[in-house]
DNA sequence: ATTTGACTTCAAGCGCGCTTGAAGTTCTAC
DNA sequence: GTAGAACTTCAAGCGCGCTTGAAGTCAAAT
């Protein structure tokens, strides 16, 4: 946070986040950010404390993995307000399932892994 | 399976363990079989039925997220006998507890998800 | 005999999500 | 006022895991 001017600095965001200087600056280029940051002394990003929520936010649709393209279309929603709330439902709760399916297959992976690692251990007490 | 020599065609194989043909040769190229198919008709490759079980396993570890480069180190060890086996249990212990862990990130994303969800279904129905 | 199609090798290309580098400007501390 | 850190833009590069394309061989069917 600065004193001559309102807003966060990249680095203060990136702290915040964790992310990246240069991932928030991609962000913004790929046009993940419901609007685009203010600028201090006419060149400096000052971003408004709320949009870290916004950025935890996509930091976990991306950890579940949704990519950047299906990410930018929900801001693009968002953008346009309340009217796209319905869209913007849709779109969680068709990434939700995909998510549900993507951890049972990691589950049932892990079970073959799991199975694996009980016959070595039985090789190995044996 | 042919007649005319023994063990599976690469698209015998590409049907039964779901990879591409192309992604067979990717992995023989990788050093992720345990062996070199032999050759029928001194070009065409040949499998061992038996090595639908690894290709199966490796798909597993593939899609928890295991590394071509880890798998390889994997195979190497196999490749070397019963020797190994205290190295490839620790290899699938270690990689077990990195997927327990995303799993336990995704689960903690899909929960905040699930909260937004939420947030939204109760404007719908405001 | 020729066509079809499954195979071969080898190298290059691609999609994704950033990251890095260059070259320049601006802020902060002394 | 000057050094050094932090910022800016823009373009290029990278790591990963395949995929694709070109050019050729070989075997079986017509």
């Amino acid at each position: 946070m600065t004193i001559t001017d309102a807003g966060m600095s990249i680095s203060d965001m990136a702290a915040e986040t964790g992310l990246t200087t240069s991932t928030l600056r991609y962000y913004e280029q790929e046009g993940l950010l419901l609007a685009q940051p203010e600028r201090a002394s006419s060149s400096h990003r000052r971003y408004p404390p709320q949009m870290v929520n916004w950025l935890t936010f996509i930091t976990r649709l991306r950890s579940t993995g949704m990519p950047i393209r299906d990410i930018r279309r929900y801001a693009e929603l968002a953008r346009q307000g309340d009217a796209t709330t319905p869209q913007r439902l849709a779109l969680l709760v068709e990434h939700r399932s995909r998510v549900l399916e993507q951890l049972a297959e990691v589950q049932r992976s892990l079970e073959a892994i799991d199975f694996k690692i009980a016959t070595y251990e039985r090789f190995e007490t044996k």
